[in-house]
DNA sequence: GTCTATAGTCGGATAGAC
DNA sequence: GTCTATCCGACTATAGAC
């Protein structure tokens, strides 16, 4: 589809305030995020997605040129955002970053490094109240339904994290980061991460939580830390045909 | 809405045939559970409901009453489902019932009990080329936006399901399975069985997998079994805050 | 740039023939 | 019981006023 006026630059502080231009385009966005992350991209509707961003129906042809255009929009929009958490974590992951690669990190340290950055993944999704998270939807949805959009965030932005991910693990298993194992591993432990988002419903009737107050979240947390540790266990074969 | 004419028998072998009225009945649901599975209810079509059921669409109004009342005849149905393979499962391990329930039995037998329940589980969802399988889809979905649906189908089968889980997580770290961490992994492990399902997007592009051949099928089942052993393993803290 | 008005499409429900 | 025909509402998209 034409494609034309679709991509810009979107930097998320525009230091020039007063810009109306694109000030409607980002409240379209952050609108439609949230309205194609709950409901779909049939179950949308351009009129909600135009009301919630306090403005008109016919602005997201004029800004997109159509509602696939806009949702492809978020899609690159989520890949943006996606991409910085990852710039985050190489950050946090620095310092270890050639003995991350060599895969000559400590399994005890990669254990805790991955903790880490799991911890804050999580503290993220634990507190979203507020907009900005719900991506996660969006991304889950894509997953179980992939389109264009899933191959846009996926090469992106997840597919340098999976590399990440599968580094780390390779250093906890002593296992080369490119092996099927790791790799298998690597993607299951982001669908985990993704997964505390959608799995809510079901913890909240099983578990009777009505909402996540902070026992809840030390428990998950908790979890979670566990879930990593465990990956230092690596029984060559646990047979049970 | 009116409940009616909906709730009905719907024994899967019905031994006597040449009735047509509950057949084309059963038709819509197969077709139901496909389109809705896989296009959310939104997205999901009277027509091409009844297209694919080889059947009229004003039938749906006249067997269910309309696409709503489908939809939760859809969930019932899953919910049967659901609750057969739970039998299963109950009838695998009636043996040992008495134990589980006591949580006298030793970690290393529930573990391979475990084991060969998700293995079966994993099996069914591996070769779902052919109808059937479809219901992950609606739960999946279900699950991440949960309607009257998810409560019909939760409370009918799945809540069962993650009480077996939870005893056997619970012999396996020797606590209680009302214990909230126990049913907190017991929530989480089912999210996984029902993972593999929707990550197959994710999975193929990562690994490459077009479709999973025998390799890939033996890498996923090795994964999961080490992912049961694991939960072996009981660190009492895993500190990394 | 943002709005109103409208055209054109599609989906769910229903009436009535058979 | 199943089909055809039809109504009505909701949706996307677009033209044109301002």
């Amino acid at each position: 589809m034409s494609q034309n006026l679709v991509q810009q630059n979107n930097l998320d502080d525009t230091p020039l305030s007063e810009k109306a231009f694109d000030d409607t385009r980002q409240r379209l966005i952050q609108a439609a995020v949230s309205v194609f992350g709950s409901q779909g991209f049939e179950g949308a509707s351009t009129r909600r997605i135009a009301a919630l961003a306090g403005t008109n129906i016919s602005s997201i042809a004029y800004h997109f040129g159509g509602k696939e255009n806009l949702y492809l929009a978020v899609a690159d929009h989520i890949a943006q955002e996606i991409g910085q958490k990852v710039d985050g974590v190489e950050a946090l992951l620095a310092n270890e970053r050639e003995r991350i690669r060599n895969g000559t990190l400590p399994p005890a340290e990669a254990v805790v490094l991955l903790q880490r950055l799991w911890r804050e993944w999580l503290d993220e999704l634990l507190s979203n109240k507020e907009p900005g998270y719900e991506w996660t939807w969006f991304v889950i949805r894509e997953q179980a339904n992939p389109t264009e959009a899933f191959d846009r965030i996926y090469n992106a932005s997840i597919s340098r994290f999976l590399c990440i991910l599968a580094e780390l693990i390779g250093c906890i298993q002593q296992s080369p980061a490119q092996s099927l194992t790791v790799r298998l591993q690597a993607v299951l432990l982001f669908g985990k991460m993704l997964s505390f988002e959608r799995e809510h419903a079901a913890v909240e009737r099983y578990l009777g939580w009505k909402t996540l107050d902070e026992t809840a979240k030390n428990t998950i947390r908790a979890a979670v830390n566990e879930e990593v540790a465990r990956l230092l266990v690596r029984s060559e074969e646990t047979l049970s045909c």
